[in-house]
DNA sequence: GCAGGGATCAAAAACGTTTTTGAAAGGGCG
DNA sequence: CGCCCTTTCAAAAACGTTTTTGATCCCTGC
C-alpha cells in the first residue's frame, strides 16, 4: 500500500503544462508543440482541437522552458550610463527608451532595464543566455566596457554614441545640427557667438562645438576662447556656464550643447538682467517638450529621439537575427522659436 | 568507423556550463553545483579546487538552467500605465523606477518594464515563470487588471495607488499633503484658494482635493465649486486649467494637484499679468527638481520617490518570499520657497 | 573482525519545452 | 498481393541546472 506513495517526487501529476494539454486533447505533448506552433506535418482537425483545449486550459508555453532549449531568453537589456541612470533619467532617453520598448514589444522581447551603477553588472549581461542582446544607450558608455561586451559575441548597439568596428549604431548628426544652429545666429546678425556646454567631455557635445567651431570660421570671424564655457555635468551645468560666460564677455547669441543647458542659462541671463532675444539669442539642442512651452519658446535643434530608440531596437533585432547591418546617422533639424 | 560519429547531435563536448568545470576540476557536476552554491558536504579542498577553475573558465550558472529547476526567472517587472509609459515618462516616476531598481538590483533581481500598451500584456506577465513578481506603478493601472494579476497569484504590490485586500501598496499622504498646503496659503492670510488639476479622474489627484476641502471647511469657508479647476490629462493640462480657473474668478492662492500642473499654471497666471506671489500665491505637489529651479522657486509639498521606489520593491521581495506585508502610507511635509 | 555511522561525492531524476527520429497507417502502383 | 511513398503522430533526446538518493570509503567502538 505505501509502496506507491513512498516518493512522490515534487508534483508529478500537475494540471498545467503542455502535458496537461496533451493529455486532454489525447495526443503527444510533440503534436501539442507542432500544432500550437503552428508546423505542417499535423492534421487539421488534431491542430484545431489541441488548439482549442490549449486556450480552455489557458495554456501557453511556458518562456524558460523554451528559453532552454531554443537559447535564448527573450529579453534584451538597455544598458544606461550612471549619468542617465532611471534615477537621473532625462526625458531625452525616456523617449529613446520608449522607441526601443515598442519595437521589441511587437517582436515578442522584453526590456530589462540595466545600469552602469551595479559592479556585476558585467557577468549579469554576459552570462549566457541571460539576454539576447544589448542596446548601449548615451555616449558615457565606457570604451572599455563596450569592447568586453563585443568580445563575449553578444549581439549589441550603440544608441546615440558613435559605434566602431562591427558595432553598429544609430547617432545624430550632431556636428551638422551645431552648424545650422550657429549659421542662423549669424544670419540674424549676430556676431559675438558664445557656445556652453555641461561639460565638453561628453563625446556629443563636443562635436556639436566642432559643429559651432566651423560654421565661425566658415563666416570668417576670430576663433575666441573666451566664447566657449563649460558648467559642470549636472543638471544645473548650463546655469553654471552661462555665469562663466557672462563673467567673461557679453555676447549677443549662444549656442547650447543641449536644450537642459540652454534653458538653465537663460535663467542666468534674465538674472543678468538681459532681455532675450533682445540683448541675447538662444539656440538648444534636443528639442525636449519644455523646449515648445518656456517663455519664450526655445529655438532649438530637433533630434528625433523615438525614431532614434526604433531604429536601434531594430538594428539589434537584425543583428541577433546574424546579420550585420551599417550604423545609421539620422540628420536633424533647427526649430525656429521665440528665442532668436 | 563511421557508427561513432553517426548522430552528433548539437555539440556534446561544449567548452562552456557546468559540465567543463566539473571535467575539469575532475569531479562531477552535482559537486561543482554544491560547491559553488555553497552548501556544507564538500570538502574545503575540493570546493577550492572548483571555485578556483570555474573563476579560470569564467563559468557562471546559465540563469536559464537555474530557472527551471528552481521555478523563477530572477525578473521583476515594472508596470506602467500608458499615461506614464517610457515615451511619457515623467521623472516622478523615473525617480521611483531608481529606488526600485536599486533594491532589485542588490537583491540579484532584474527590473523589466512593462506598460501597458501591448495587448497581450497580461499573457506575459502571468505565463508562468516569465517573472517573479509585479510592481504596478501610478494610480491608474485599471482595476480589473490588478485583479486579473492578483487571482494569477503572481506576487504584487501597488506603488502610488492604494492597495486593498491582500495587496500591499506605498502611498503617500496625499490628504493630509493637499491640506498642509491648503492650510500655509490660509495661514498666510489668502482667502480666495483655488485647487486645480489636469485631471479630477485621477485617484490620486481627487485624494489631494478632498485634503484642499477640509482645510477650507475647518478653516469656515464657504464651499464654491467655481474655484475648482480640471484641464486635461496631459502635459499642458495645468495651462488650460488655469485659464478655465482665470476666467470664471480672481483668486489669491492656488493649490496645484501637482508641479507639472503648477507649473504650467504660473505660465498662464503670467500671461494674464499676475504677479507671483503678490497677486496670487501658488503651490504645487511633487517637489519635482525643476520646482528648485524655477522662478520664483515653487513652494510644494515634498514626495520621497526614491523611497517609495524603495519601500515597493522592499514590499514585492518579501511578497515574493511568502510574508504578506502590510501597506505603507508615507508621510509628506511641505516646502516654502518663493511662490507663496 | 565487524556492525554502525559520518563524510564525501557520483548518478540520476526532475524542471518544461523543442526537435529529431522513426514507426504506424493509409494509399497508389506494379 | 506486395512494395514504396506520404501523412501523421509518438517516443526520446536535448537544453543546463539543482536536488535527491544512494554508494563508497574510512573511522570508531564493541
Amino acid at each position: 500500500m505505501m509502496a506507491a506513495s513512498t516518493r512522490p517526487k515534487r508534483n508529478c501529476n500537475r494540471s498545467h503544462g503542455i502535458r496537461a494539454v496533451a493529455k486532454a486533447a489525447g495526443v503527444s505533448i510533440s503534436t501539442v508543440s507542432r500544432a500550437l506552433r503552428g508546423y505542417h506535418d499535423v492534421n487539421p482537425q488534431t491542430r484545431q482541437r489541441v488548439q482549442e483545449v490549449a486556450a480552455a486550459l489557458g495554456y501557453s508555453p511556458n518562456p524558460i522552458g523554451q528559453g532552454l532549449v531554443l537559447g535564448r531568453s527573450g529579453y534584451v537589456a538597455v544598458l544606461f550610463s550612471r549619468r542617465h541612470s532611471p534615477a537621473l533619467l532625462d526625458r531625452f532617453y525616456a523617449e529613446v527608451l520608449g522607441g526601443i520598448e515598442a519595437v521589441l514589444e511587437a517582436n515578442g522581447l522584453s526590456l530589462v532595464l540595466v545600469t552602469l551603477q551595479s559592479l556585476d553588472v558585467q557577468r549579469r549581461l554576459t552570462s549566457r543566455g541571460r539576454v539576447d542582446g544589448v542596446v548601449a544607450l548615451g555616449c558615457d558608455i565606457p570604451l572599455a566596457f563596450v569592447r568586453t561586451l563585443q568580445r563575449s559575441s553578444l549581439p549589441l548597439v550603440l544608441v546615440d554614441q558613435p559605434g566602431w568596428a562591427s558595432v553598429p549604431s544609430v547617432t545624430v548628426d550632431n556636428e551638422a545640427g551645431a552648424y545650422a544652429a550657429t549659421r542662423h545666429l549669424l544670419g540674424r546678425g549676430r556676431r559675438r557667438v558664445a557656445f556652453i556646454a555641461e561639460s565638453l567631455s561628453d563625446r556629443n557635445f563636443a562635436l556639436r562645438k566642432r559643429g559651432y567651431e566651423r560654421a565661425l570660421r566658415e563666416a570668417g570671424l576670430p576663433r575666441d576662447r573666451g566664447l566657449v564655457a563649460e558648467g559642470a555635468p549636472e543638471s544645473e551645468g548650463g546655469y553654471l556656464a552661462a555665469r562663466r560666460l557672462l563673467a567673461r564677455c557679453l555676447p549677443d547669441g549662444i549656442v547650447a550643447a543641449n536644450d537642459a543647458a540652454a534653458l538653465s542659462a537663460m535663467r542666468a541671463l534674465r538674472e543678468a538682467g538681459l532681455r532675450i532675444p533682445e540683448d541675447i539669442a538662444v539656440v538648444g539642442f534636443d528639442d525636449l517638450e519644455l523646449a515648445r512651452y518656456v517663455h519664450p519658446p526655445l529655438s532649438t535643434v530637433h533630434v528625433p529621439r523615438l525614431q532614434m530608440g526604433e531604429l536601434g531596437a531594430q538594428l539589434l533585432l537584425r543583428r541577433i537575427a546574424g546579420e550585420s547591418p551599417p550604423s545609421v546617422v539620422l540628420p536633424v533639424h533647427l526649430i525656429e522659436r521665440g528665442t532668436t
